[in-house]
DNA sequence: GTGAAAGCGCTAACAA
DNA sequence: TTGTTAGCGCTTTCAC
């Protein structure tokens, strides 16, 4: 049989020949109505229009990837998609990125180099036009191939030296200042800190942050009531145990995330210590959970909106129009204390 | 520039063209030896993965999906995942995928008809291969889009009558009836239920199996202590607060979820209830954090992994062996009692 | 066993 | 302003 020049595909979905045929009109005129381009006339916009809801058509986005280049699929990685806070920020990106079109694929690292760049080669194969990294400073070294492919990319907390390369600061300093100082001021003096684990420079920077903080109002951080622990609940728990073991415990004590903040207070209840009563708490995040513990946490909060924001605009801004002299590398996202009831003036 | 036969594309990534050029066969030997027909020859394939391997290249998956019609994507729908019982599904079901080639889509239908069915149609523009629909019975009539669509679909305790629609049945009945074993073992006989909104087939199901499961043990369950909540750890605090102001409270709860149970400890634990000696309490799904709550939580666990092989292998069959008449309809998911520290005996 | 070529549904360059 | 047409990268007949 000889192809015809417009075949109706009974059955079938309709494709943009379906539409052209019952519209009159060609396929180039359905195609730049759909995208909205300037040039068609309005009868023929609206013949087209008619048709595409007559039809319930639309377009099929793997034709239209593979011409154009470009998939409108941003990848998110992060580290633990059953660590609470991950979930709250896939969210808020996935609403920001439906509501501009996009579609986005999401992936878990696991902490785990090798799962990372398993990751990021399957983003790849799926033409992402951008992938946000949030995992929040470990293993950049694996980047290198999406930075190689050319895909726009961006991090949590570290720069990259790649023009497709973005960067989301976080001033944590902030937040832990407002902490120390509000522990200060009730009267603390004996103030630990349970970090993250050294392999992430999230971890290591709010360490630092914390010193600053202590150094800053005069009061230096010890040595031995920072402690390294690992951002998960259990790792709260022995990040307890270890200080309660000292000669001198601390009165109170800021944990690098709220995870391991919920493991010091079920800990300290296990041992009969009252929070805030006879030990006052600090998390970092503010994940949904912080608001319900018990007591309810005083926390640094990190907006996960706002992190899902700057990663989306920064990829967007980067995917879309590359070339603005005035794209945007760098992103601020700032926290901030929220004072619940984990904190009160040591025991006298 | 007339149009050359083999053309090298430097610079750009390596296409089919490109491995066939260097391995000096046909395109039509690449793509055959990429998908592991059997028919070439040894000498061919070898040259062919070498020279895979030397441009380090991997296939356009949209080109791939335009031209078979299958894009090895499938979509996982959830109620709402910032409840920690949907992102370990998800991650579940994401390793199973990705383990057979597959990439998932991901998205929350907020418990809202409207977005659930944006969630569908956004699905069914980018080509899912199927759809598991893990919203656990709610709002079915939207699904008709899917089902309409031909597109393969599982669902979490819903039986749609369509040839392309799987479904995944949950036995709470053997878990629900344990736990109200157990708790009558330890002396209770006034056990109250905290049951999920009505508008889920799933909470409807539990709560039925509850009154059947007290009928079993000579126990008819009262009406005044069957309390409608949401799922939520607020409306656990709100079902508790109800139940505690009845005339004759109940000494254990058994709740439809745990995220229910771990309200009813925050606010029994306000009320200076302690639980288990003055209040027995049960949950359901035995989430991650169950394990860590104070006490923690005696609950019926429902596993997330059985879950997410039976739908990745309902849509995997529906999607790539539809004609098979062994074709697995219907899966079963079990749910077993895990006792851990929220129950004891009622108090004297 | 292997290759040539049609065409999946679409966008964009070029013609008219 | 509108239409014609050449591919995007791949799978899959159909010849050989």
């Amino acid at each position: 049989m000889p192809r015809q020049a417009t075949r109706s595909k009974p059955g079938r979905n309709p494709d943009i020949r379906t539409v052209a045929a019952l519209a009159k009109v060609s396929i180039a005129t359905v195609s730049r109505t759909i995208n909205g381009s300037p040039v068609v006339s309005d009868g023929l916009k609206k013949r087209v229009w008619q048709a595409v809801k007559q039809l319930n058509y639309f377009p099929n986005t793997h034709a239209r990837t593979l011409v154009s280049g470009r998939s409108r699929l941003f990848g998110i990685i992060v580290e633990n998609i059953t660590n609470p806070f991950f979930p709250e920020l896939i969210q808020s990106f996935e609403e920001i990125a439906v509501s501009f079109g996009y579609e986005i694929l999401v992936s878990s690292s696991n902490s785990d180099p090798a799962t990372l760049t398993k990751c990021i080669h399957r983003m790849l194969e799926r033409k992402v036009d951008g992938v946000a990294v949030m995992t929040f400073g470990e293993e950049e070294s694996v980047l290198d191939e999406l930075v190689h492919h050319g895909v726009p990319i961006v991090l949590a907390e570290f720069k990259l030296d790649d023009p497709k390369a973005s960067t989301i600061l976080l001033d944590y300093a902030t937040g832990i200042q407002a902490a120390v100082r509000h522990l200060a001021e009730l009267g603390h003096k004996r103030i630990a800190f349970l970090a993250g684990p050294h392999s992430l420079h999230s971890a290591i920077t709010r360490e630092n942050d914390f010193r600053a903080a202590m150094q800053a109002i005069g009061l230096p951080a010890q040595k031995k009531w920072i402690v390294e622990c690992d951002h998960t609940l259990k790792g709260g728990v022995s990040g307890f145990e270890h200080l309660r073991a000292l000669a001198s415990p601390p009165t109170a004590i800021v944990c690098s995330n709220d995870m391991t903040a919920i493991g010091v207070l079920r800990a300290a209840f296990k041992e009969g210590l009252r929070v805030p009563q006879d030990l006052s708490l600090v998390g970092l995040d503010d994940i949904d959970f912080a608001e319900f513990t018990l007591p309810p946490l005083t926390t640094i909060r990190l907006s996960r909106a706002d992190l899902a924001r700057a990663a989306f605009e920064a990829l967007r801004q980067q995917s879309e129009d590359p070339a603005n002299p005035k794209l945007q590398r760098e992103f601020l996202v700032s926290t901030s204390l929220v004072v619940r009831g984990s904190t009160a003036a040591p025991p006298a």
